[in-house]
DNA sequence: TCTTATGTTAACGCTGTGTTAATTAACTTT
DNA sequence: AAAGTTAATTAACACAGCGTTAACATAAGA
């Protein structure tokens, strides 16, 4: 099914340019050119995705980012704003008022269009993960970086999260060195041996020793 | 025999370049120039590896990447992306989505191959699960490396895991010595003639007598 | 019976992993 | 800029258990 995208913007011209834009990548498009416009169609359609222009006359974006967070029908829609590029201020307000993106004009199309995949692709993530609160007791967020254990919930660093996320992101499998080398270290980066032991062992601390199990010669995976 | 590449990007130059390096270091190259045509590519060319670019009009990389890990015929076939290198989330993605490497743009040539050799070295094990639940009730689970008995799962530790999969990868044949020593230790490696025998026994040991079977002056072979 | 291939056990060396502490790098705060 | 803080990596060594071998026992075929 296709995804669906809100443009509120006051601007006709952005308007049908993202709209043409999105289109022929097979988004559905629906268009607003205000802010209470926007809001309203936004409760109606309940878009996966709203672009919203920080500058428009009557309720500017910031306004109506914070109305539609609101509304717990839309919590789980992302919102990228538009801004020009000298509103810097902009930026920072929009993230705070609950945006997840932004992107500049004069928009780029092709950015637009990775940028809004990416978003979409979060959405998908973030529900994935959250819904497997399983029998080990211990659930993922993404979206928050955090690790809710049994009753409390901790913050990891990068590393030791990354490395929790690859393992939980298929408990019972076997994930080889290498493999965990690669998709939390990256190709490029060069690190000894002993690297992911350490971590391995940070989060056992953390999380307790009996989620981690080791397959000498082979690897580690995550258990209940 | 040739390996076969396929590269799947929508800027002509790039897979200009891409295939006539690869076609240097002897690979057989073909091209698609979005996912669409790439994945239909792929069906009838079963490529030893698929190079794929994240940001594509149309299909996403990571889209098509999905897509490709839903064919089972390409299940063994190694999937590495083309990221630039701003786009961090495109890396975990990718990574979510089945790829085995990435490399970053702009692409240097030697890196590429010597990463693409690499890859194609550590050739996937297609997944031959299930289909053998047999009538021994034992089952063998490659992802989660664990051996499931009539009532209980046990761990074993890497050779003897890779001696019964063997073994078990086909119950009825015979597995010659020097087939077995080929396989599990490699024909590198040069180990006395007790060691596949102790072996055999640690396995009877832990999964039964009745299983393996030994044909004198022959080999071995799993039976129910 | 003799011969050869395999079974069996225990012992041992070595590789891979665990663990701690120290070092370096990245970020904050002042 | 300097100091302080937290994270990431390396170094160094301990240790377990896997893989291997040696040495001898047993079974099967000639």
């Amino acid at each position: 099914m296709n995804k669906t995208v809100l443009i509120i913007d006051d601007e006709v011209d952005i308007r049908v340019l993202l709209k043409y834009n999105l289109e022929k990548e097979g988004f559905t498009v629906e268009q607003a050119e205000n802010g209470i416009q926007g809001l309203d169609l936004a409760k109606s359609l309940v878009p996966d995705l709203i672009l919203l222009d920080v500058m428009m006359p009557g309720m500017d974006g910031i306004e109506t980012c914070e109305k539609i967070k609101e509304i717990p029908e839309l919590g789980h829609c992302m919102i990228c704003f538009l801004t020009a590029r000298g509103e810097d201020y902009s930026q920072l307000a929009g993230f705070e008022a609950g945006a997840d993106d932004y992107v500049t004009k004069p928009v780029k199309p092709k950015i637009l269009v990775s940028k809004i995949n990416a978003l979409l692709r979060r959405t998908k993530v973030a529900n994935t993960l959250s819904h497997d609160t399983s029998e080990s007791g211990i659930r993922i967020d993404r979206e928050k970086y955090l690790v809710h254990l049994e009753n409390e919930k901790i913050v990891l660093p990068k590393k030791e999260f990354e490395l929790l996320a690859l393992l939980m992101s298929n408990p019972g499998k076997v994930f080889q060195r290498e493999e965990i080398m690669n998709k939390v270290w990256g190709t490029e980066v060069v690190v000894g041996d002993r690297t992911i032991d350490v971590h391995i062992r940070k989060l056992r601390k953390k999380i307790g020793d009996d989620h981690i199990k080791t397959i000498k010669g082979v690897g580690y995976k995550f258990e209940a």
